[in-house]
DNA sequence: TAGCTAGTTAGCAATATAGCTGACAGGAAA
DNA sequence: TTTCCTGTCAGCTATATTGCTAACTAGCTA
């Protein structure tokens, strides 16, 4: 039984994926113009984007011949504050922008009392 | 040629490391104790402290005959700065807690001047 | 010395992953 | 209809990963 955060993390391990990540990040693309930039055959892009979508960090529809896929951001957040947990480990002082991971609540409570 | 960060999410994707890793944010500690809550059998955690070894994220001493084990941040930050990155698209507004991303350069002014 | 404690190394089995090719499907275009 | 474009699916190979046990080493203790 794999939990999403193994998913997750799984998925990023691998670079052609992490690039594929950061290429929906600047907006929903076609699988074809995916994998434009690698030397992959285009069934192994395929694979790398089902991996994507089975951590939930990709999303498809349908366009006439095409499957557009767009970028899920919910995991790469759970992936973050997952990491974000340690942060005190490198940082000096704990009253620091910091917080932010101790506790989300506070950091939201804060962010909504001072509006930044 | 594997970068250090396809190690890094490769070892957290799977759910013992991250416990030890959780273990590990309390302090050093040796492979019998981190060993002790699983079930399995102790060479197996031996491999799994190696992969977060190779991943960078544990070191490790020497004590008698026990090989302490040490978190080290670095990674960590490397792994939550990559995921931090795509910050902005769980974020409705640019100017929240958010910019930590944008100001690592800040962060590192400040633990300049705070003397470390 | 002998034995205990802590840990590594070697080797095995089962499963997963990443790549490929070849064949297929659905929609657009000729 | 035929053809092309955009993909998916099935199946193969090679390698990596995760678990195990058995056997070993290194250092402390009796």
């Amino acid at each position: 039984m794999k939990t999403n955060l193994d998913r997750v993390f799984s998925a990023l391990a691998d670079p052609t994926r992490r690039r594929i990540v950061a290429r929906l990040a600047r907006g929903e693309t076609t699988v074809m113009d995916l994998a434009a930039p690698f030397k992959l055959a285009q069934p192994t892009i395929s694979k790398h984007i089902k991996v994507l979508e089975r951590a939930g960090l990709v999303s498809r529809g349908r366009a006439a011949q095409t499957r557009p896929c767009r970028l899920e951001p919910a995991p790469l957040r759970a992936a973050m504050e997952w990491t974000g947990s340690y942060r005190r480990l490198w940082e000096d002082s704990f009253d620091r922008l910091g917080v932010f991971l101790d506790s989300n609540a506070q950091a939201q409570k804060k962010e909504n009392r001072s509006g930044r």
